[in-house]
DNA sequence: GACATATTCTACAGCACGTAGAAAAGAAGG
DNA sequence: CCTTCTTTTCTACGTGCTGTAGAATATGTC
């Protein structure tokens, strides 16, 4: 699922900011001036989507990320390489075209 | 730039099959029965997303791809991991994601 | 030039997203 | 309990993208 504009600014804030969120906090954290009302509208989306979890216990409600960014973005890379017939061809492309650094990180990580 | 589903049949063909292609050719090959006008339609929308190039010297005019599907899905990768400030971290849960089999594929791809 | 074929223009419906007002629901204080 | 403030839900609209294709136009063939 695909997110827009303002969905993905919602989604980094709560990555870049711990601890469940208020609609009001995340409005005044965005840039921009927005209504609250958007800012709801925008938290129910990305609940619907899966990616954002909701305290509804008391009031006002708890917004916060139901996953990582890391883990999100892992599911991303799997969503793009799932629409493809050779995966292993395309990380081939992929290896060959990281830096050398980069590379050398990448050998670390399968360390285990 | 992302690719609707009758945009993304269009580009699979045009990856499986090799050699450009006339628009009638597309519908002919494409599930379904449309009409030319739409296949052109979208042969031009992805002439102007940079994914389809165009040889329009004598009629009809034959389309093919402008990058492989490997490529192209590099492309897509990138981007996502773009979209992160830790490119590094997104990498390490990915690798800690895959099965020990590609692991080892991924190490012998890393032998240059 | 008449006819067949191919391409471009124009158009529309559906959907996702940004945006927010109006209405409803809940809390808080007197 | 009644009023008032805050919060949430409903409803709505404009925009842009995509699937879809007819109408109009251009090009090739005989």
């Amino acid at each position: 699922m695909a997110l827009g504009d303002l969905e993905r600014s919602v989604m980094d804030l709560l990555w870049d900011r711990p601890g469940p969120h208020t609609a009001n906090e995340v409005r005044d954290t965005l840039a921009g001036d927005l209504a609250v009302t958007t800012v709801l509208t925008v938290l129910s989306r990305l609940e619907k989507k899966g990616l954002v979890q909701r305290d509804g216990g008391r009031r006002p409600h708890r917004y916060g990320a139901v996953s990582s960014r890391e883990d999100h973005t892992v599911g991303l890379l799997n969503e793009v390489l799932g629409s493809v017939p050779d995966r292993q061809a395309v990380l081939a492309r992929f290896l060959g075209g990281i830096g050398p650094d980069e590379a050398a990180a990448v050998r670390r990580l399968l360390e285990d």
